[in-house]
DNA sequence: AGGCACTGCGCG
DNA sequence: AAAGCGCGCAGTGCCT
């Protein structure tokens, strides 16, 4: 009698145990469990990396922050993974998922993401546990069970293979996140004293303002002609604008330029520069660019829509005007996409609009609307499209939205179905099953004050209010999310493409001069539709096909033959200003 | 001193 | 220019 063929590992399940050794049980197709093997801490690292070679396991384990940067740190990589935390999270909501008690009674499961050290300092695997107040269980017998509970879950889904790919791009978002984090976007330090320099003048003493603010909030105090004025707190600042003859109701940037007044001319100027000097000036780069790197920390599914969240360093709101900072290595370039209208475009391909697919047939969705006769021009084919999506009613985008559902019915349909469930108190769920939170406490109450017999009409005024609020929130979910799973998607295959590529003899990052995944491209950031790659020169030209690949994979992958296209705006550069 | 709400503004 | 969605962060002012 011959042995059977030896069963594949599927799975790789780690966790830590109470000697701090860590322990590591296989999972074949079969779902059976192989022996548990115990490496020390210190053989972890080439304990991954032997079997990521020879067995290439999905990697099953507590949270990828807590375990991920001490392998990379190590030079490992892995291509696969179950982040439990994050399935956890998708899985026990998933409106699809027909049984989900056990998994909504494992409540420790139930924690809001860990936030990574930016900078790691050795070999302090769990370290996160010293500074974070609250962490999911990291020890084997709670990642087995946690990972057969969701197992379970998910075979009881509508479509399991739509929600695990879900579950599969939501955790190589998190291995993408941590690794960006770890190799830090090439940041030219120099070039951005230089533009402070050029806006603010130089550098000034801590808890001083620069010389150029200062000078321009005396034009201001003297065209107000109120010495004493403070243009940093807004309550002030109003109280002085009204002295000065200004009628406005608040101090925000929109409504100072409706005025005419020679203060607010240098006014508006002055709030350019206390921002850029606040948010990105001298002391933001020394706190968080080191070593020619900037290491924003990323929030995988830190958004209910499943978008991304961020944790420090602000790389969600890293402003167009310091994009020129971004420079590549010597004999590296930067390889940038980013896609025009992802939104709208998910829509027409979830809704199967034909008429809006062929309206993001070129490269300009807004113009396609244009062309398709419902609007007459592009800026309010935008503002109309985005209307649609986040539930404009008054101003002109709520004027143009209802010109879009005679030309764009399926499309509208969804959206507006969307919010009409989430007026109810409904939840709904992206493509891929993410399902919306139901409303808090507070909505029902306003509802059931609403529908008493006590109720006035300002009870239900404001009942209404709260309905159409999360009526408004419902309607873009199903768009943002889906649009975020389409972004996941992306950079999951982009991330494994690219990791075939490159030299493959020293993957060792040297941190200590900031650079990472020797010879070899990789994704450095990621904001929603957008990705930047860091790549030796000679291999961008690969690169950037590769980036035009798997958005084409993406598309194919998440809607099938659906025909809508999801066109790249795509640069090869030293430096990752904008075209 | 530290927590919290609020405003204002950056990003998609 | 916001409107209509989703965020993070700095600064201020008020609270305990």
């Amino acid at each position: 009698m011959t042995d059977p063929a030896p069963l594949t590992v599927r799975w790789c399940v780690l966790g830590r145990g109470v000697d701090g050794r860590v322990t590591a049980v296989d999972i074949q197709a079969d779902g059976s469990r192989g022996a548990m093997q115990t490496v020390s801490f210190a053989e972890l690292s080439e304990y991954v990396a032997e079997r990521e070679r020879n067995a290439a396991p999905r990697w099953v384990w507590s949270d990828t922050p807590t375990w991920y940067p001490t392998l990379l740190e190590a030079g490992v990589r892995v291509a696969r993974c179950t982040d439990l935390r994050l399935s956890h999270a998708i899985l026990r909501n998933a409106a699809s998922v027909q049984r989900a008690d056990e998994l909504r009674a494992a409540e420790e499961w139930d924690v809001a993401a860990a936030v990574p050290d930016p900078e790691p300092r050795g070999l302090a695997l769990f370290e996160l546990e010293r500074t974070s107040t609250l962490s999911v269980p990291h020890g084997i017998e709670k990642a087995l069970a946690e990972f057969a509970r969701q197992r379970e879950a998910l075979a009881t889904a509508a479509e399991p293979a739509r929600l695990g790919f879900l579950l599969a791009a939501e955790s190589a978002g998190a291995l993408a996140a941590v690794e960006m984090s770890t190799a830090g976007v090439p940041w030219d330090i120099a070039e951005h004293d230089r533009l402070l320099r050029e806006a603010l003048g130089a550098r000034p003493a801590s808890g001083m303002k620069p010389q150029r603010m200062v000078e321009v909030a005396e034009e201001v105090r003297a065209a107000l002609g109120d010495p004493q004025a403070s243009l940093d707190s807004p309550p002030k600042l109003l109280r002085a604008l009204k002295n000065a003859g200004i009628e406005v109701s608040s101090t925000s940037q929109w409504e100072l330029a409706e005025h005419s007044h020679p203060a607010l001319e240098p006014l508006l100027r002055y709030k350019k520069l206390a921002r850029l000097f606040t948010a990105n000036g001298w002391t933001w780069m020394d706190e968080w660019v080191r070593d020619g790197r900037y290491r924003p920390v990323y929030v995988p599914g830190g958004v209910v829509t499943g978008r991304w969240a961020s944790s420090g360093g602000g790389a969600l709101q890293l402003p167009r005007q310091l994009r020129p900072v971004l420079r590549a290595d010597p004999g590296w370039l930067f390889v940038s996409a980013d896609v025009a209208q992802l939104e709208p475009r998910v829509l027409a391909a979830m809704s199967t609009d034909h008429a809006m697919a062929e309206a993001g047939r070129g490269k300009d969705l807004y113009a396609g609307v244009v062309a398709s006769g419902a609007v007459a021009t592009r800026d309010e084919a935008k503002i109309a499209v985005l209307g649609a999506m986040y539930g404009a009613t008054t101003g002109d985008s709520g004027r143009l939205v209802p010109r879009l559902r005679r030309s764009f019915p399926r499309a509208m349909r969804l959206v507006d179905e969307s919010a009409e469930t989430g007026e109810h108190g409904g939840t709904v769920s992206t493509w891929l099953g993410r399902t919306s939170p139901p409303p808090g406490a507070e909505w029902a109450e306003v509802q059931a004050v609403a529908n008493g017999v006590n109720a006035t009409s300002r009870d239900e005024d404001r009942a209404r209010r709260v309905a159409r609020d999360f009526g408004r929130f419902t309607r873009n979910f199903v768009v943002q999310g889906t649009a975020a799973e389409w972004a996941l998607a992306w950079i999951a295959d982009l991330r494994t493409r690219l990791m075939d590529l490159g030299e493959a003899t020293d993957t060792r990052p040297a941190t200590a001069s900031g650079v990472m995944f020797e010879r070899r491209p990789h994704l450095v950031f990621f904001l929603h539709d957008e990705i930047i790659v860091h790549t030796p020169a000679e291999l961008a030209e690969k690169v950037a096909e590769v980036v035009a690949e798997t958005a084409v994979t993406a598309g194919r992958r998440m809607f099938g033959s659906v025909p809508v296209d999801f066109p790249l705006d795509l640069r090869i550069s030293e430096r990752a200003e904008k075209g």
